[in-house]
RNA sequence: GGCCCGGUCGCCUAGCGGUCUAGGGCGCUUCCCUUUCAAGGAAGAGGUCAUGGGUUCGAAUCCCAUCCGGGCUACCA
């Protein structure tokens, strides 16, 4: 039997981090075996939270991270369609079915009588559940009224016993029945609740195992009820731990960026987005820290994921992004670095400064900034920054003065000709090589630190560094 | 409140009854390298394995209780 596995987003907004984590577990099992499906199922039974554009971000977003599936809303597939609103009938047969064999029943409840029956019993002090009211409406009476009256579809639970699952990550686990209510499966609207959706589409395609995150863990139950009823075999289930926000709570918006979008727009590289969430909540037993999506494929054990969420590290997160930053050819980098500079900069100069800041960056967008001062003839300059602690004025106007001169006729203008000439100079004017580069990187580029100084004056090239100099004079004078 | 899950350095984790005087990585500190900043290299601080009881010759590892944290508790998913 070979592995299909599915990832069932709702189209409720952009691709959610954690999610991305748990499709990623999906996916390493599908590729594993070597006849294994990836399946996407598009949860969208809540009219109500559907946001247009979701699905689009969703696709984006799952190709960035270079998650290939099988069968899908676009993809198509054996057991199409894979978009829940487009399956209602089915829903509606199956629940009928249920109805027919009284495994469930047709409740005529409104939502105002519920919302009535939760607060007498939350004043009671009781635990809030269906009252089974219209649990024993004779069938023939109840298909009679449902003919015209607004209805749901209610699961019968049994009075008691227990249900229970060997979960592949938490081990076994068994709820009481008397703890679980009548489980609405149709609503009134016609479209099916999660509960009856998941369990018939996992079902006739064929899902196994079903992996999933550790918020579902308190459904489970609910889902094997509703394979009992059908008469159906559960699949093997595999919860997975959540991804952690810094104060132990599911990670969400208030713990800042969520959405892969917003990632990407940092600039992160999806090689090192993977890496770093594939080591929340599993490890392969071993010390190593970097691995490429494919050597995760086949590192990738389900039993070897944790019972115990795991917190969301930004430090880590930017440590792993800086390794595969480095990783990459210049070339490679390049190309990864044009969306996030401006058009108009030169791409022959950015692809010269490339391998002199791959190892400065944590993320994409910092580089920018870096070298910015390549670009245009403008530059800011900062007075605070151009004379050197402990240095005059004076001085300083001397030691750039005499650069300039050295720096004028240098032939050819390469960073080991400056090097030697502004080693002479410091020399000359009897200052250290340190503080003479701090002053000219503060002139050549108009900030503290930066790339190397002798490789970006070359890349600047003479004319603008001569000329950055002497203004550099000119304002501290 | 009820049900379920969890608890090893600040964080991600190794560990599955003896080799643990608890290992690695991130972060932090110091040093080396050095034209700045990084990167890289080296060293270091940091854990009474939530707590208390058992079981055992022996427990981070098994059992129980307690505490703390989290999830769920909808005609949301």
């Amino acid at each position: 039997m070979s592995v299909r596995v599915r990832f069932a987003p709702s189209p409720t907004g952009s691709l959610h981090i954690g999610s991305v984590r748990t499709t990623l577990y999906n996916y390493f099992l599908a590729r594993k075996d070597a006849a294994g499906r990836l399946i996407l199922r598009l949860e969208d039974t809540d009219q109500e939270r559907l946001v247009p554009g979701a699905i689009d971000s969703i696709y984006d977003g799952l190709h960035w991270f270079g998650i290939r599936w099988d069968e899908g809303p676009r993809e198509g597939g054996p057991h199409a369609p894979y978009v829940q609103s487009e399956r209602l009938p089915l829903y509606q047969a199956r629940a009928r079915e249920l109805v027919a064999g009284a495994a469930a029943y047709f409740c005529f409840c409104t939502k105002e009588r519920l919302a009535q029956m939760r607060a007498a019993q939350q004043a009671r002090g009781e635990i809030t559940r269906y009252d089974r009211h219209c649990r024993d409406i004779p069938p023939a009476d109840a298909a009679a009224r449902a003919k015209d009256e607004p209805h749901v579809i209610r699961l019968k639970v049994p009075e008691e016993g227990t249900v229970g699952i060997d979960d592949l990550v938490y081990g076994h686990i068994e709820w009481p029945l008397n703890a679980i209510e009548d489980q609405v499966l149709l609503k009134s609207d016609g479209f099916p609740t999660y509960q009856l959706a998941v369990v018939i589409d996992d079902h006739d395609m064929k899902i196994d195992p079903i992996i999933r995150g550790e918020e579902w863990l308190p459904s489970t139950p609910k889902h094997l009820l509703v394979y009992q009823a059908f008469g159906w075999t559960p699949p093997p289930h595999a919860h997975v731990p959540n991804v952690l926000g810094p104060d132990g709570k599911k990670l969400s918006k208030r713990h800042g960026a969520t959405q892969v979008d917003e990632f990407i727009r940092e600039g992160y590289l999806p090689e090192a987005m993977v890496n770093f969430l594939a080591l929340i909540g599993w490890s392969p037993g071993t010390e190593e820290e970097i691995f490429t999506i494919d050597e995760l494929v086949t590192r990738f054990q389900i039993e070897q994921v944790h019972t115990a969420g795991g917190k969301w590290d930004r430090d880590r997160l930017d440590w792993f992004n800086g390794q595969w930053i480095r990783r990459l050819s210049d070339d490679e980098l390049l190309r990864r670095l044009d969306a996030f500079l401006p058009a108009e900069w030169d791409r022959g100069l950015v692809r010269q400064v490339v391998p002199l800041i791959k190892e400065r960056m944590r993320t994409l967008a910092e580089a920018k900034d870096q070298i910015a001062f390549l670009f245009g003839d403008r530059l800011e300059q900062d007075r605070s920054l151009l004379v050197p602690k402990k240095r005059e004025p004076g001085d300083t106007v001397t030691a750039l003065s005499r650069a300039t001169v050295a720096l004028r006729f240098l032939d050819p203008f390469a960073p080991e000709r400056i090097e030697q000439a502004i080693a002479a100079v410091a020399a000359d004017v009897g200052w250290t090589v340190r503080d003479l580069t701090i002053a000219i990187r503060a002139a050549v580029t108009g900030r503290k630190v930066g790339p190397p100084l002798y490789e970006s004056l070359a890349l600047l090239g003479r004319a603008r560094a001569l000329e950055r100099l002497e203004a550099a004079q000119e304002l501290i004078g």
